[in-house]
DNA sequence: GTGAAAGCGCTAACAG
DNA sequence: CTGTTAGCGCTTTCAC
């Protein structure tokens, strides 16, 4: 099937082309609502539908977006922030060019040179990791960073609140009555870790409680460095031992939960434990589910596309737009013993509880 | 910066636009190498970048590929389709435009008008879940399903082999001596699940081994799903209860290591286990390592992405393309145990395994 | 109220 | 070997 045009919608009305796209545009014209309908009835029996191609070239916009991202596939993080930006974008009637460059830098200066042949209106530069990149050759200056911001600013950015989250699971567990609180840190998220850190101090310091050095303990971002990282924390004596842990990321936490158990630690009678992420398939899953923090990776995707399109006025080109990371609270947060458990003690008074 | 044509390109290097289009295009044609350089040190000069918008009116090609999916926040397994997808349409040299409808018919009506609209060169209509769908209205007949098939057939598509996959997957089981194998159903994914147990039966079948319908249990497909369904396996008389279980995914899975370690039994010692999914978060992590059948995801999203773009010939517009299901062998299978372990009971021969 | 015509930036006959 | 020119399908002045 052949595409319709618009000389053919206006032959079939007995008008000029013109007066075709005046109707289809609903452009202001007085145009009779009797002209009006008989070319809309035209354009529905040949099967009209306008070439956003020639239109594009024409009006010099082409209602369509790139959004290039580092990563896509590793990550359970890139959908709802694709989503978000997506949603966003498909409200204000444009579509959006995916490309994945896998932090392949050549990958990367094609897609620039793509997008910008394709006309896009705008343009999204995506991390999956909230991290500070050093922007690409050839982005227009309207492109908006999404959970990364540019190495010496310049371009408008959205990353998540790590501070605020960090501040946040930490006021949890002091809350709770905790006062030896761990960080379960790791090396490998350099921005980051340092600003939930930053937070975990924060709270402390509100609550005058003082930061103990030794209770800070890295580990690689999986469950098995959390397990290893915390082993050591469970090594201290009892009175030294932290009651309550906040982890950099929900598979760290998960590592704790083993490393607990292996001791006759229920959580959260023993040891509390909040996590960061909230990953679904690891947190709510958990036994007992895990209390995180959530990254707002929707929020954050619709807030670079709407500022992208113009649709939202805010954006610094100077200062990066921080989102709220709210806290996810379930069921490993409690008060804490009243007395530090022994480790390889079970109890007798264990309560089963299911996920 | 205002865009540079085509034509400022020829005034620069002293040639027409014809000349220019010839060099920029590599055609073959006699124009010598030192005209080729000028135009070539010209364009450079004034930062010449074709516009594809033009290109695509004039030549009715657009170099785009429109991808629809339903879901795309949701499931770890959307990334890896598209990045097959992606990577593919990147080394032919096309942009893909990525929709995602979440599953609402509106959103997906517009968003193959709007694609239409744009004169995609191809066009691909995504499911993150194995299953058959109602092909909507207005879809190419070129386009290509991905991960689903179409109710009556009519379009070329690819979905995982997941009746080999079970087969595989039991195999192995059957290979490490059991007799007793179960399978963990569900009733939450018809089309997946139904072809899952076929292999299940074929394996069994070709071992001489009997289909105990006792041995078949469904549950939801979370981890607490599994976990309950498998429980009841679990409460059989020590010498009907399945030494190994073969289940509908790895969340299940998850489910049936708890239940497994509730009733002090060990895995793969005592009971052996293998998944479905190979869901990297989850059957990596667990203690012991998860063995499980990989859903090819990256395969098929490159699949489609080449069939739809011409660059493979295959695919039959009345017969799914099947993909093969890898079996990933971790540590979660091991010989049934010489005797049925009795619940509750804890062996002293323990010996730590960590993740 | 409606139409003619120019032109968006490019490719590809066709001439020369 | 290179240039002239006619569109691709649409929007948008400007005339009538």
């Amino acid at each position: 099937m052949v595409r319709a045009r618009i000389s053919d919608v206006a032959a079939a009305a007995g008008v000029s082309v013109t007066t075709v796209s005046l109707v289809m545009n609903d452009v202001e014209s007085r145009i009779p609502e009797q002209t009006r309908q008989r070319v809309r009835d035209a354009a529905r029996a040949v099967g009209y539908a306008p070439s956003s191609v020639a239109r594009g070239l024409r009006t010099q916009q082409t209602r369509t977006v790139g959004l290039i991202s580092d990563q896509i596939a590793t990550t359970p993080f890139a959908g709802r922030m694709l989503a978000g930006a997506q949603d966003a974008a498909r409200e204000s009637g444009h579509l959006v060019f995916l490309v994945n460059t896998d932090g392949d830098a050549a990958i990367e200066r094609d897609a620039i040179t793509a997008l910008s042949a394709q006309q896009v209106d705008a343009m999204i530069y995506a991390c999956m990791w909230h991290r500070v990149v050093e922007a690409p050759e050839g982005l227009p200056a309207s492109t908006v960073f999404l959970d990364c911001r540019p190495e010496g600013g310049g371009f408008r950015s959205v990353v998540p609140d790590d501070r605020a989250g960090g501040l946040a699971a930490v006021r949890e567990l002091v809350a709770a009555g905790h006062r030896r609180i761990a960080f379960l840190d790791t090396d490998d998220a350099p921005i980051a870790s340092t600003l939930r850190y930053d937070g975990y101090v924060e709270a402390l310091t509100e609550a005058d409680i003082p930061v103990d050095p030794a209770l800070r303990v890295a580990g690689d971002t999986s469950a098995h460095g959390g397990r290893a990282a915390f082993d050591r924390l469970l090594d201290l004596p009892d009175d030294q031992r932290p009651t309550a842990v906040f982890c950099f990321n929900d598979r760290m936490a998960v590592g704790v939960y083993t490393a607990a158990h292996h001791r006759g630690l229920e959580i959260p009678r023993d040891l509390s434990v909040v996590g960061y992420d909230d990953q679904q398939l690891i947190a709510a899953e958990q036994d007992p589910p895990l209390t995180t923090v959530a990254l707002p990776h929707y929020a954050m995707g619709r807030w670079a596309m709407e500022v992208a399109l113009g649709v939202r006025a805010e954006g610094d080109e100077d200062a990066a737009h921080l989102m709220e990371c709210p806290v996810i609270r379930r069921g490993s947060v409690g008060p804490p013993p009243a007395q530090v458990a022994k480790p390889n003690r079970r109890r007798a008074s264990h309560t089963e509880r299911l996920p």
